[in-house]
RNA sequence: CGGGAUGUGGCCCAGUGGCUAGGGCACCUGGUUUGGGACCAGGGGAUCGGAGGUUCGAAUCCUCUCAUCCCGACCA
C-alpha cells in the first residue's frame, strides 16, 4: 500500500468518547470510525487485521474437520419461538416486522437457524460428525454498549455448531475445538488463560472461556495460586467445607426481639454475633417458581450459579410483595422456619456446617437464634451458590489460594447437549435404527474484540504494537527524503521486493516531514520499519526499526529482504 | 432502566444575555523548511444537537426532545 493515497486519517487528539486504550488507539490509527453507539465502520487497516485473523480462525478450524457455512443474519421468529428463546431472550434481540407484518430478528447468534439447517439434512448417524461455522455480523441490543471494539452492537463473530451422536463424540469434538482456539490465540500471538465458564443464555452445561489477559478486562478470572484450576469469577467454585463452628451442643431454638434489624449487619451488631453465625435467607423467583435460598450470613448469593444449578433461564430476586406473602412479615425477616408458604429450599452446601445459626423468624422484627439444620428443619437440597472472591482456598487442590485477574472474554466453547436439538426435532436415525436427537456444542470467537484485546495487551506510550500474525502490514518502509531520487528509487525497489517475497509491506511515500513518519509508524504499530534516510543510504545501508523491542539497526540494502523475510518466519514461529 | 455528565466546523476545547461565534489540531494556496507530529502569510469550512418558549436581543435563561459517554443493573 502507498500511503500517500491510502484512506487513512491519523489523529493526535483522542476523542473524549474513547475510554479505554484499544479504542483510543483505534480511533487514532485510523482503523475504525463510529456510525452510531456500538457500531462501527472498519476502515482500511482495522479490516486487514481482522482478515489476519479470521484467516488463522478458517485454518484452525478447517484442520480439525469444521467446515465453513454462510448463514443470514436476518432471522425469521418461528425459529426463535421453536426454541422458547423468542420469549425470553429479552430486549438485547432486534426484533422488527417485513412488509408483511411477519416477525423477525437480526441474529445475535444462530443455534435455531443452524439446528433449523442441519434437522433439514440430518438422517443417519453415518452422516455425523459435523461441526460448522461462519464469520459473520452479529447484533446484540446492548444496554450499555461501550470501549469501542470491545462491546459493540454489530459486530463480527465466529460461530460453529457442532452435531454428534452421542454425548461422548461430542465431547470430543468439545475438546477438538479447545484445543483450536488454544492454537488460534497463540497464533494471535496473545496471553490469554481458558477457565471454567457459566453456559448463560446459550444454555448447555459445559463451557470454558479464552480470557485474553488485561487490567482493563471486563470480566473477573479466579485462578489457584498452586495447580491449574481457573474460573470466570460468576463460576468460581468454592471449598466445599469451610465452615464448622464446633459448638458443643444444640442450643434451644429461641425467638428474639430484633426490631428495625433487617440486614446481616444490623442483626449481628444487635445481638453481638458474627456475620458467619446468621444465615442470609433471599427468595428467589427462577424460572417465575419462588425459592428460598440460604447462605452463610458473611458471604454472597451468586445468580449465576443458581441459574446453573436449577437449569433456569431467568433468576431474580422475588419482588417485595411476593417475600410479605411468603414470610407473612415485612421485608428483612425471611428464613426457612414458618414460612406462609411452602416453597423449595435450597441451602449452600457451607449452611450444613453452622450449629445455632441465626435467621429470620418471619415474623416482623423478630429472628431465631439456635436454629440447627435436621432438628428445627431440612433444605430440600444443597449445592454451591456463593460467590467465589480472591484469596478463597482453591476448591481443587489442597495448597492453593486463588488470586484474581482481569481478562477479556475472546472466545467461549459451550457443550450444549440436546437443548436445541430437542426443542426442534433435529433427529437421525442411531445405529439401532432409532429417532435420536443431535447432541450439540457451540463455539464463538469474537474476531473485533479479538482485534481490540490484542491492542489492549500490545501497546505503549507511542502507540500499537501489533503482533506480526494480525498486524496490518507486517512492515513499513519510510523513505525521508522524497526529493533524493536514490531514496526513492531504493524505497520502491525494496517495496516491490518485499511484495514479491510476500511480506505485507506499506510505503510511507507521503510529502511529510520524518518525525510525522515516525509517530504515524509508532502509532499504527508496524512491527518492522526500514528507514531509508540519504545519509545512510549513501554508505549503502538502510535503518531498521523493530517496534516492538524499540531496537535499531543498520543493515547493507542489499540484505534487507533477506532480513526480513527471516525476521517475519521468526516472529512467527 | 436508575445515577452522573456532555453536546459549539473532521478532532480537542474557549465563549454562560449584547457587535459579524473564537482558538489549537486537521484541510486548501504560496513561500521557507526536511531524522521524532516544522514555521510564516493567506484561505475554505458552523444554521452553537433538534423543537418550542422568555427577551429589544439567546450558543448563553426556561420547557420538551434527541444523541453520546461514564457508574450501576443487565449481558455468549
Amino acid at each position: 500500500m502507498r500511503l500517500s493515497s491510502a484512506f487513512l486519517k491519523t489523529m493526535k487528539e483522542v476523542p473524549k468518547e474513547a475510554q479505554v486504550v484499544s479504542h483510543q488507539l483505534m480511533f487514532r490509527a485510523g482503523m475504525i470510525q463510529k456510525l452510531a453507539s456500538g457500531i462501527y465502520n472498519y476502515l482500511p487497516m482495522a479490516l486487514r487485521s481482522l482478515r489476519k485473523i479470521e484467516a488463522i480462525i478458517r485454518e484452525e478450524l478447517e484442520k480439525k474437520g469444521c467446515q465453513e457455512v454462510l448463514m443470514p443474519v436476518v432471522q425469521p421468529a418461528e425459529l426463535w419461538k421453536e426454541s422458547g428463546r423468542w420469549e425470553y431472550y429479552g430486549a438485547e434481540l432486534l426484533r422488527f416486522k417485513d412488509r408483511k407484518e411477519s416477525d423477525f430478528c437480526l441474529g445475535p447468534t444462530h443455534e435455531e437457524v443452524i439446528t433449523d439447517m442441519v434437522r433439514k439434512n440430518l438422517k443417519s448417524y453415518k452422516q455425523l460428525p459435523w461441526n460448522l461455522y461462519q464469520i459473520q455480523s452479529k447484533f446484540r441490543d446492548e444496554i450499555r454498549p461501550r470501549f469501542g471494539l470491545m462491546r459493540g452492537r454489530e459486530f463480527i463473530m465466529k460461530d460453529a455448531y457442532s452435531f454428534d451422536e452421542s454425548v461422548e463424540k461430542s465431547l470430543e469434538n468439545y475438546q477438538l475445538m479447545f484445543d483450536a482456539y488454544t492454537e488460534i490465540f497463540n497464533r494471535c500471538g496473545l496471553k490469554f488463560k481458558a477457565v471454567d465458564a457459566a453456559t448463560g443464555a446459550i444454555g448447555g452445561d459445559k463451557s470454558h472461556e479464552f480470557q485474553v489477559l488485561a487490567d482493563s478486562g471486563e470480566d473477573g478470572i479466579l485462578s489457584c495460586s498452586h495447580c491449574g484450576y481457573a474460573a470466570n469469577e460468576e463460576k468460581a467454585a468454592v471449598k466445599k467445607v469451610e465452615y464448622n463452628l464446633d459448638s458443643a451442643e444444640f442450643a434451644p431454638m429461641e425467638e428474639v426481639h430484633t426490631p428495625g434489624r433487617k440486614s446481616i449487619e444490623e442483626v449481628s451488631d444487635f445481638l453481638d454475633k458474627e456475620p458467619r453465625e446468621l444465615i442470609k435467607s433471599m427468595i428467589y423467583t427462577i424460572d417465575e417458581k419462588p425459592a428460598l435460598i440460604l447462605v452463610p450470613g458473611n458471604k454472597e448469593v451468586n445468580e449465576t450459579k443458581i441459574q446453573s444449578f436449577f437449569n433456569a433461564n431467568i433468576v431474580a430476586l422475588a419482588n417485595d410483595e411476593t417475600v410479605e406473602k411468603i414470610t407473612g412479615a415485612d421485608l428483612g425477616f425471611a428464613g426457612p422456619i414458618g414460612l406462609k408458604e411452602k416453597i423449595y429450599i435450597a441451602a449452600d452446601y457451607r449452611v450444613d456446617g453452622i450449629m445455632n445459626m441465626i435467621c429470620g423468624a418471619n415474623r416482623s422484627d423478630y429472628h431465631l437464634t439456635g436454629v440447627n439444620i435436621g432438628r428445627d428443619f431440612k433444605p430440600d437440597v444443597y449445592g454451591d451458590f456463593i460467590h467465589a472472591y480472591a484469596e478463597d482456598d482453591c476448591p481443587v487442590c489442597e495448597a492453593g489460594t486463588l488470586e484474581e485477574h482481569r481478562g477479556i472474554e475472546v472466545g467461549q466453547v459451550f457443550y450444549l447437549g440436546t437443548k436445541y436439538s430437542e426443542a426442534m426435532n433435529c433427529n437421525f436415525l442411531d445405529r439401532n435404527g432409532k429417532q435420536t436427537p443431535a447432541v450439540m456444542g457451540c463455539y464463538g470467537i469474537g474476531v473485533g474484540r479479538t482485534l481490540a484485546a490484542a491492542i489492549e495487551q500490545n501497546h505503549d506510550e507511542a502507540g500499537i504494537i501489533w503482533p506480526m500474525a494480525i498486524a496490518p502490514y507486517e512492515v513499513v518502509i519510510m523513505p525521508l527524503q522524497l526529493k533524493d531520487e536514490n531514496v526513492t528509487d531504493t524505497a520502491d525497489t525494496l517495496y516491490k521486493e518485499f511484495l514479491e517475497a510476500g511480506i505485507d509491506a506499506a510505503i510511507d511515500d507521503r510529502n511529510e516531514r520524518p518525525g510525522f513518519k515516525f509517530n504515524d509508524a509508532d502509532l499504527i504499530g508496524y512491527p518492522v520499519q526500514i528507514i531509508i534516510g540519504s545519509k545512510t543510504l549513501a554508505e549503502g545501508m538502510v535503518e531498521i526499526k523493530i517496534r516492538a523491542t524499540g531496537e535499531k539497526m543498520k543493515i547493507n540494502v542489499a540484505e534487507v529482504q533477506e532480513w526480513i523475510v527471516d525476521f517475519k518466519a521468526e516472529a512467527l514461529k
